[in-house]
DNA sequence: CTTAGTGCAAACTGTTTGCAGAGGG
DNA sequence: CCCTCTGCAAACAGTTTGCACTAAG
C-alpha cells in the first residue's frame, strides 16, 4: 500500500481553507456552495473528492454526527459536539474537567474499543429565540 | 395537534416483536429481509413507514449511529453502543457504574440541552478473530 | 362504514464513479 | 511529460411519497 502523492491544488487549497477559517462544521454542500462565489466552476463532486481524501490524509476530520449528511471539521484536537434538534446545526462545546475524562466501559461485549465519540443535542441560542412564547411539545 | 388513531396491522405487529426479540440493532431492510419469511408480500415502504410511526410513538427507538442507513432499537431503556468499525454492527454496551453519571458541559454555548449520547467504536469480536495474524493498518 | 395502512413504482436526497481532458510537480 | 485531479453526467444507496386498493376498529 505505497502512499500516492497528494497534489495540492487550487480546489483542494480552497476547500482546507474554507474549512479552517470557522467552526460550523459545514456539510459538503454548504461548503460548495461557499466555494462557488471563489471558484464559480468547481462541481461537487471535486469537493466530495477532497473532503474524502483530506480527511484520509488526516487534514481534516469526518464527523459522524446526527442527521443524514456528513459534516467536515477543520479542527483536529479532540473534542465534542452540540447538534441542534431545530436547524440541524453543530457547534463545539466544551466539556471542562471532564474533557479528559477517559471514559471506558466496563464491559466491552468483547470489542477493541479504539475510541468513543460524544454527542449532546438540544436548542441551539438562535431556536432557542425564534420558539421564545410558542409551547412547542415533544422536545 | 391531534394525536390519530394507530392502528395495530399485522404487519405493525411483527415489525414491532421482531425489533423487541434481539439486540442487533437492525436496519431497515435488514429487518425486512427477515420478515419477508414471515410475510412475504410486505413491503420494503411499510416498513420503513412502520419504523418511523413506532419510533414517533414511542415504541421503539431510532438511533443516531455511525453509518448510513437508521438503525432501530427495541428497547427503550437508556444504554449505550459500540459500534465495529470493519463489519459496522451495532451493539449494546455497559459503562458500568458510570452508566447514571450525569454528564453535562461546562459550557454550552448557549444551547438548552436536551441529551446526551455516547457510542464506542472499536472492532468487534468476530471481525478481531477474522483479522487475527494479519497486519491491519490504519485501525 | 370510515379512514389508517398497504404494496407498488416512481421520486428524491446525499454521495460516488467513469470518463476524457486539464494542470501540478 | 506523467499521472493525479478536474468537471460533467450518470449511477448508486437509502429513504420517502403518490396512488388506488385493503383491512382494522
Amino acid at each position: 500500500m505505497i502512499k500516492n502523492q497528494m497534489r495540492m491544488t487550487h480546489q483542494r487549497d480552497i476547500i482546507l481553507r474554507e474549512l479552517r477559517k470557522s467552526t460550523a462544521h459545514p456539510t459538503a454542500d454548504e461548503l460548495y456552495e461557499r466555494i462557488k462565489k471563489e471558484l464559480p466552476r468547481i462541481s461537487l463532486a471535486t469537493v466530495y473528492r477532497n473532503l474524502e481524501i483530506l480527511s484520509t490524509a488526516g487534514l481534516i476530520k469526518k464527523l459522524e454526527i446526527s442527521g443524514r449528511r456528513k459534516r467536515f471539521d477543520g479542527e483536529l484536537r479532540r473534542h465534542h459536539h452540540v447538534y441542534c434538534l431545530l436547524c440541524h446545526r453543530v457547534d463545539n462545546i466544551d466539556l471542562g474537567q471532564e474533557e479528559n475524562f477517559q471514559f471506558l466501559p466496563a464491559e466491552a461485549g468483547g470489542y477493541r474499543i479504539t475510541g468513543c465519540r460524544i454527542e449532546f443535542f438540544g436548542i441551539c441560542p438562535d431556536c432557542k429565540k425564534k420558539t421564545q412564547g410558542d409551547k412547542k411539545d415533544g422536545l
